[in-house]
DNA sequence: GCAATCCCTTCCACTCAGTGGAAGCCTAGT
DNA sequence: ACTAGGCTTCCACTGAGTGGAAGGGATTGC
């Protein structure tokens, strides 16, 4: 190839996913040169890929030169775990015109709690999760949920990496979160205070599957009407026995679209 | 290349878009074969590009040895046009809780209405439509409200070409459509019933964007009680209002991610 | 128990699709 | 007019990608 250096090792497809990711934090529309030195690829390669995921409708132009995701690509993708998603999500509708309260239902993805969907209102709030993005489970109480109430290797693997603060209030001590954990799990619910960020709290439930942690649901509450989030309890636990009912004879697997990505591996036998 | 053939003209690029758009249609989980032959590629060919796919997270395999689609590109895809969807989400919430009936929001793709949103509640309806799918601009009622409230070259373009009908109800002659879209124009809004479905009608405002038309919601509601649908017009024409004055400090296109695919392109110059 | 079927995985010699440095363009700013 | 930044095109080279064929492994049928 010319100059045959052609930096060897990397495959077309690593070279496509490097672009895709491109786009995986930001959601501004990006020029050629920032997707180029995002992915790391020469500007050639990148505009002769971009060009292909573009007649292909996996990336679109923009007016002003930019290049962001297309719908093609949105289209395909919402076929992802549709089964878990279109069955909750009335529940977790429910959830919130019943609390008033910012409702979301997460599930495990490798270290961090996936936000697969979210009901708020019209009110402007301050907004850290989202569909689709990802935060620590520690920092969260969907996250917290779904540690406290996993088969035991899940905590004991997740307490044994680092876990980074959000705020100052996040616990990112293992023995005071294994406590914190172990005392949510004598409970049933998990809380956070501000330990994503200033000013909100959350109140969160496992969801079980035959048997087993499936996913886990919560509400984020501005500390200003925080005082007693546990009044919520009786409608998380009832929402969280429907999800449990509508989903109970679907293949957990299928439900999912099974966890992605490095992983806090399953043991080879079994826990 | 081995037996030095290797189709050519087809590009890496092309090879993974085929496998992922053989998801693009079934909810499935599919196994190697069915990929190949749905993408056209060699098993082989099919095999190693499938588990490349599968290390990045685009693809993930399921229990019993059938591959789907992977979180990671749910998570990814989330970005598109997030902008559209966050904002006009609480509302389209707000529309069903006040009218009780399957609320959508949609967008013209091409020669399709693409459903943006979509909110329902947990009583069990036939769904034809669903959030990332498509349907024929003519069958739908959120399709002739976009036909009938864009620029006069889109509805000119849509009529030019030949139309499918869905039920034995569907309007598939382009001068009785012409004439029902006009009228749909005078009145305000587009209705359709039973023309996707035996059993359900439709109704659907447009939702302007600065002075054009960005999208349309509707409710789809069963024949049963769709006897007089139009008594829920007030209620839509508020909530379309909310949408545009909530989106409208938002440039069109990062709203909607622009169009892809095959298009009714735009003339060159104004229309 | 053996053959047939189906599906997945591995191998490997061939070669063309993909490569990326360099040069050329175009627009905007000064 | 000159500079700077970003986009597009060109093209000789070559190793990444290719796919037919052969090998496994599981399941079914008789």
């Amino acid at each position: 190839m010319a100059g045959g250096s052609s930096q060897p090792g990397r495959s077309v497809t690593s070279k496509i996913l490097a672009i895709l990711s491109a786009f995986e934090t930001t959601r501004r529309s990006l020029n050629l040169t920032e997707i180029s030195k995002s992915a790391d690829l020469p500007l050639s390669t990148t505009h002769r890929l971009v060009g292909e995921l573009v007649d292909a409708g996996i990336l679109s132009r923009t007016g002003n030169g930019g290049v962001q995701l297309g719908l093609r690509l949105w289209a395909i993708a919402q076929n992802t775990g549709r089964q878990l998603r279109d069955t909750a999500r009335p529940f977790v509708q429910d959830l919130f015109s019943l609390t008033g309260e910012t409702s979301q239902l997460a599930i495990r993805d490798g270290n961090m709690a996936l936000y697969i969907d979210r009901v708020y209102g019209t009110r402007r709030v301050a907004r850290v999760s989202r569909v689709g993005g990802r935060l620590p489970l520690h920092a969260t109480a969907v996250g917290k949920a779904i540690l406290a109430f996993s088969e035991d290797w899940v905590m004991d693997a997740y307490l044994a990496q680092p876990m980074e603060p959000m705020t100052a209030h996040t616990r990112s001590n293992p023995v005071q979160l294994r406590n914190e954990l172990n005392r949510a799990k004598h409970n049933g619910y998990a809380i956070t205070r501000e330990e994503v960020r200033l000013g909100t709290c959350s109140i969160a439930v496992p969801v079980y599957h035959t048997g087993r942690l499936g996913c886990s649901i919560g509400l984020v509450i501005p500390t200003s009407h925080a005082a007693n989030m546990e009044r919520h309890l009786p409608v998380l636990y009832g929402i969280s026995k429907r999800i449990e009912a509508a989903t109970s004879h679907i293949p957990l697997e299928t439900l999912l679209g099974i966890i992605s990505g490095p992983d806090m591996n399953v043991p080879e036998s079994e826990g």
